[in-house]
DNA sequence: AAATCTAATCGTAATAATACGATTAACAAA
DNA sequence: TTTGTTAATCGTATTATTACGATTAGATTT
């Protein structure tokens, strides 16, 4: 136990849940809304508006790169990241979509 | 360490990632996609649907709930769950604004 | 070559999350 | 009162996540 179950979901499920993950952490909403709003780029610059230590700005850089969802252009010594529009888009899609659908009829008692 | 900073982070951003986790796990998807469609409602139809045990199930219903996002109606000796729907229109808000806003400005060397 | 700068990675510690069997609580039905 | 049904909670094991100091890797500069 303490591994998620991936296998008994289908792909859509997991890559709406690996999205989301994206944006469930509030250091990571930081990162990304500083992307998205071009207020920084340069890691360093990342790192000076975070307050974490470099090692951990790292490791959400990381994290996110794995989604998808930014890119990491080296430009020596510096890295510059930057939102990856067809991630960003595919979750806006995403996001968009799945909460555009919730059906009024009532069930049960009518909770 | 190993506990999530919250406190330099904004409100804002913290409630981004409350809203993000209840989208972060594959079973809690599922879990919103049917209730979200109305094809499930009582707890034990959720259980029959789902790939897991009843506990881990009512797990995930009770974090949903302390999110917010789901309501859980008491009708003895079954509960009915169904989206609570200001909550829900606040997570399509908040994503909707967050993924709405991408600078397409360059940065750096064009990345 | 030596010094410097940036960012990734390593090692490690602590807490969170996931999962499930077993038990409990609350209530209805017999 | 006893029995049965449903869902929450407890206990516990396992893995994931978060965080940071220290080190390393890669490249430039002196």
């Amino acid at each position: 136990m303490g591994l998620t179950k991936t296998e008994p979901f289908t792909t859509e499920q997991n890559r709406i849940a690996d999205l989301a993950k994206a944006f469930a952490h509030p250091a990571r909403v930081a990162i990304l809304q500083l992307l998205a709003r071009k207020k920084a780029c340069v890691c360093g610059d990342l790192v000076d508006e975070l307050p974490l230590a470099q090692a951990t700005v790292s490791q959400h850089l990381k994290e996110l790169k794995r989604i998808g969802i930014i890119r990491g252009d080296v430009d020596p010594p510096r890295v510059c990241y930057c939102i990856n529009e067809p991630v960003w888009e595919e979750a806006r899609q995403t996001f968009g979509g799945l909460l555009a659908t919730l059906e009024t009829v009532v069930c049960c008692d009518g909770c």
